[in-house]
DNA sequence: TCAAATTAAATTGTATACAATATAATTTAA
DNA sequence: TTAAATTATATTGTATACAATTTAATTTGA
């Protein structure tokens, strides 16, 4: 492709991929309405459901989101009743999120979101698998970059 | 899949595509702070390079941003002489922008961004090309529950 | 024609994101 | 052992995003 091709709006993977994740956050807003979440708010939760009792660092890694975006976000759930945060007592650097029963009694509500997102998508979930599958390639062909950034190099 | 199952982060298409878009634009900082430009101000550059003289809200559909977004980026672009906003004249309600002498120029030194992004990325050119037609695939699927949530139905 | 409806931007308010810095706790190493 | 380096979180500042509302201009329709 030429670097004039190159600069168009249209040739743009990374529009591409910017666009479309803004339209699906787009399409969980008002299924995530009635939980009381936000998009990112739900995908904290999500984590927090398969581990619960973790620090604001590991919740940070598997969410690929820092203690600048997380502090607050946190906050807000603990506010909700959704989650407690208190220091680790073997390290008081750390921060441990603990969903309450509150916390935990919510997921049941949240096991009907995958499919009502799904069946207001008109997606098929052939394209959805692929997809998820080449966002993954994608993301181990990239994070090495982020590390290395990470490093400062 | 059952909602158990579907509830993993792991297994959210939503979650791999917005992980992908912010590491993307991590990716695309370094090379366009020597443009002084961010990610979003990038693309709204590469839209008036193809088109100038347009209106706030024909940039906003090509771009899927509203007003509330474009108005404060658009201000911040004109304040570094990229770009001029002035009232149409024949329909006062829009606002035109217009590139500057500067803002064309700048499209020189962008030429050589994509190339710049990709060498960095250690993507290779198919996988690219995949993603992004299945984004586009992704994007006609999901843009008419979009056009309906926007009626309000 | 002219009041009501519509349209385009701007504004307000809330919620991310993240770089850079600050603070406090822990670990390392001389 | 204790000062220096490292680590974890919080804070600050800047820049998106977008829903909801406001304002001003234009169009529509009785």
């Amino acid at each position: 492709m030429s670097s004039e091709e190159a600069l168009k709006l249209e040739n743009q993977t990374c529009f591409a991929v910017y666009a479309c994740a803004k339209e699906i956050t787009r399409l969980y807003q008002p299924v995530l309405k009635e939980l009381g979440l936000t998009y990112t708010q739900y995908i904290a939760m999500l984590a927090l459901w398969e581990r619960d009792a973790v620090s604001v660092k590991e919740l940070g890694e598997r969410l690929f989101l820092d203690s600048g975006t997380l502090t607050p976000l946190l906050k807000k759930l603990e506010a909700q009743g959704l989650l407690t945060r208190g220091r680790d007592a073997g390290d008081e650097r750390q921060l441990l999120i603990r969903l309450t029963a509150d916390g935990r009694a919510l997921r049941e509500k949240a096991l009907e979101v995958p499919e009502k997102v799904f069946c207001q998508s008109g997606v098929n979930v052939e394209m959805l698998m692929k997809i998820r599958s080449q966002m993954g390639e994608l993301m181990t062909a990239l994070q090495p970059v982020a590390a290395a950034d990470k490093r400062g190099e």
